[in-house]
DNA sequence: AACCTCATGTAACCAGTTACATGATTCG
DNA sequence: CGAATCATGTAACTGGTTACATGAGGTT
């Protein structure tokens, strides 16, 4: 049992999924490909941690809709007891971040705009995830999930998503002002 | 040429180190291991985008010091100007969090308490280094090294590792507050 | 003497990505 | 009819971790 069965396990304990969905929702968290979902989603089928049934869609294909069994939320319950191991962060942009002076500020600048950019489209999905949220729950602004809600989980992640995205557009705001702006090729846009 | 072996270009750009300074210093950016290292400098090596020359220590045991070579540098400005990848973030405790009201709070709150001292313990060191950065460019608070400089990068860097933990830091608040302190076992710290 | 840090390397394994392979259904 | 999304699977490869291996020098 690695880390990403774990997180399979995870998201099952909230609702049925697809392998095809659950490769889907896991990305935000634990980025996996379904090459390697689908055959840990068999293992964990062999040891009864979960079970699926095959269901017929007549728009769609079919496809195999797994739950969590008594044994997987067992196992889900010891594996939450243990301290979470230290985050893995790999970013390339932290490595170029490093020598950037080595090359033009005109070479430079784009690196951070387009990261910029991207974590500026991350905010706003985040966002309308909050607040569909609150809505689904009955919540006014700033009123948050109970913890023993079901939506308590997705809530604490999606305001980390946006703490993170905005500490993120800041830092890269911030850099860019550091950043002489030569104006070479400037009005391009 | 992998993601790393750029790494080790980028810290080997600013002055020479050996493999095992070299490990040491990445660990922040790009997690890795002397075993992935080695072998890595190796193939740098005998492509040229590296040097490297034995020196005898007194104290501890000989090492090699590794140094950019033009055709390394040149290597590094290419990458450069190419845009970078999505950075992939990888957390036990965000597929903890998602399926943690499946477990009583006392079990719940360690995690986050865990998480919030490491976060704090890091907060200090970034803080430190940054004002160390600040003093040997002779800068004052909230002055920032000229693009030019080589403490650039590093200034970067650490104000990046800063803010990240500053909002961790204040999202693990967040979480406890939110997760019933039901006080068994408590005043035994 | 046992242990820690520094220092370098290889071997075996596990985790993760890319590519190969198939097929249904819908949309343009 | 070709492309896109949904859906599941395997094979080959690359990236990364753990374990094995060695050895100098200093600390307890």
């Amino acid at each position: 049992m690695n880390t990403l069965s774990y997180g399979l396990l995870s998201l099952l304990s909230h609702s049925p999924l697809s392998g095809y969905d659950l490769m889907l929702r896991i990305q935000p968290f634990w980025p996996a490909k379904h090459s390697q979902i689908y055959p840990l989603l068999s293992a964990l089928e062999k040891e009864n941690q979960v079970s699926f049934e095959t269901v017929s869609q007549s728009d769609k294909p079919d496809k195999k809709v797994y739950s969590i069994t008594s044994k997987g939320l067992a196992s889900l319950r010891e594996w939450l007891a243990e301290p979470a191991s230290d985050p893995v962060m790999r970013d390339e942009l932290m490595l170029k971040a490093y020598c950037v002076s080595a090359v033009d500020p005109v070479i430079a600048r784009p690196l951070f705009q387009r990261r910029l950019e991207h974590y500026e489209a991350k905010l706003i999905r985040f966002e309308e995830k909050i607040a569909s949220i609150q809505r689904d729950g009955g919540l006014s602004d700033g009123e948050s999930p109970n913890y023993h809600s079901d939506r308590f989980g997705a809530y604490i992640l999606l305001n980390k998503a946006m703490m993170s995205s905005r500490t993120n557009i800041e830092w890269c705001r911030w850099v860019l002002d550091l950043i002489p702006n030569t104006n070479e090729n400037s009005g391009n846009d």
